[in-house]
DNA sequence: ACCTGAACACCGTTCAAGT
DNA sequence: ACCTGAACACCGTTCAAGT
């Protein structure tokens, strides 16, 4: 029979409860085996166990959950400060970056995400961290925001890249053909490059170049 | 009346028939004024005056009309091959850079499409002039992916950063309040950045300093 | 070859209510 | 304080037809 076995002993308070957590997750969870068009409330709800509009409690609409899955994911733990003083300035920048790089590669989504969303307290910590590191090796008040969203911008762009194209892959395994009038980039292979985990670092060298150098 | 005033003369084509252009201008057209939610294939259809499903004899899906909005935003003429040998390395590639972030700006959508659809003719147009510029410049082939990569994640990742901040601004106009765990980024007013030309040319410049010293 | 309306299986969200 | 179902105004797309 369908019914409780146990004896009613009046309202056991559901174990299932929903919370701002458990909504994150279970957004997360989606978004990781579903991509972006695959989280509806009405799935996330389900997931859940709970009623659709019960969601709404917790967030305002959509993009709130978008938020909510977001930050869960970019969840940071920042050294010990006093592993700080000891830490050399480049490698302590690369540290963060590829960090946060193997995040966002482990869930795709989140990449397309982060510039559309308002920034959450764990990239804004992520960013705290680097202010940081810089100043302390010296970069000038003056060129600290420069510095800081140039680094941003190089993230966000190069695991960009790579995750459209890993998606590309999936969708279809060989690289599109190519016209005759792109006889340069079909030559050198461009759009069948696979050493991008070289190309990050290696670019990421230059521009630290470029940033500290003028310390 | 509302009938034609015309004498009947057996059927006149509609001078409004579809063709994949008018699908495209019409698409870019509701883009930029309702943005990315405003394109549905109604309001598509209504705007060029159709049925809802002849939009579908020009394109496969909804993804489709991404595709042709894009490349249609993405056109790009390609200055003359004369030009070329006169031209500096360093101001052909800031040049082509330049133009393509102003149409990105000029189409705010485009930034965030662009990763996510498959590379049309224009961008890879596009591509194919970077890597003429770069190689004769006297980059090796060995070295041309990696930089022509490293461009690419630059522009792509500098513009979605800026279009991601004129969107926050247009729905709240003061930058969010910062925690008292944030000094080092409030202090600096990161989040109050403002010379944005200025910081993508710089770090441009520290890019193309990696880039080419190393031809 | 090109266009169409009706119908289907979905969406996010408002509302008025329940505990 | 927290949860809910019914209902509304939308979606993209399939299908079976029309010219």
């Amino acid at each position: 029979m369908p019914k409780k076995s146990k004896k009613s002993q009046a309202k056991q308070p559901p174990a299932d409860n929903l919370s701002h957590a458990k909504v994150a997750e279970a957004a997360v969870h989606l978004l990781d085996t579903r991509g972006t068009r695959g989280l509806t409330m009405r799935a996330l709800a389900e997931h859940l166990g709970s009623g659709v509009m019960s969601l709404y409690w917790y967030v305002d609409n959509k993009d709130g959950v978008f938020d909510l899955a977001l930050d869960f994911v970019m969840q940071y733990n920042p050294p010990a400060s006093h592993d700080l003083d000891t830490i050399d300035c480049r490698a302590g920048v690369i540290a963060i970056l590829q960090d946060w790089r193997e995040v966002m590669l482990k869930h795709p989504w989140s990449v397309f995400l982060l510039p559309q969303r308002t920034l959450g307290p764990n990239i804004l910590t992520r960013l705290e961290m680097l202010a940081k590191i810089l100043s302390r090796a010296g970069v000038q008040d003056s060129a600290l925001n420069t510095a800081i969203w140039s680094l941003w911008n190089y993230v966000v762009g190069a695991t960009t890249t790579r995750v459209s194209f890993l998606i590309q892959m999936e969708k279809s395994p060989d690289p599109p053909v190519l016209d005759d009038s792109f006889t340069l980039i079909s030559q050198s292979g461009l759009l069948m490059s696979d050493d991008w985990d070289g190309v990050f670092l290696g670019g990421l060298d230059m521009l630290l170049d470029g940033i500290i150098e003028d310390a």
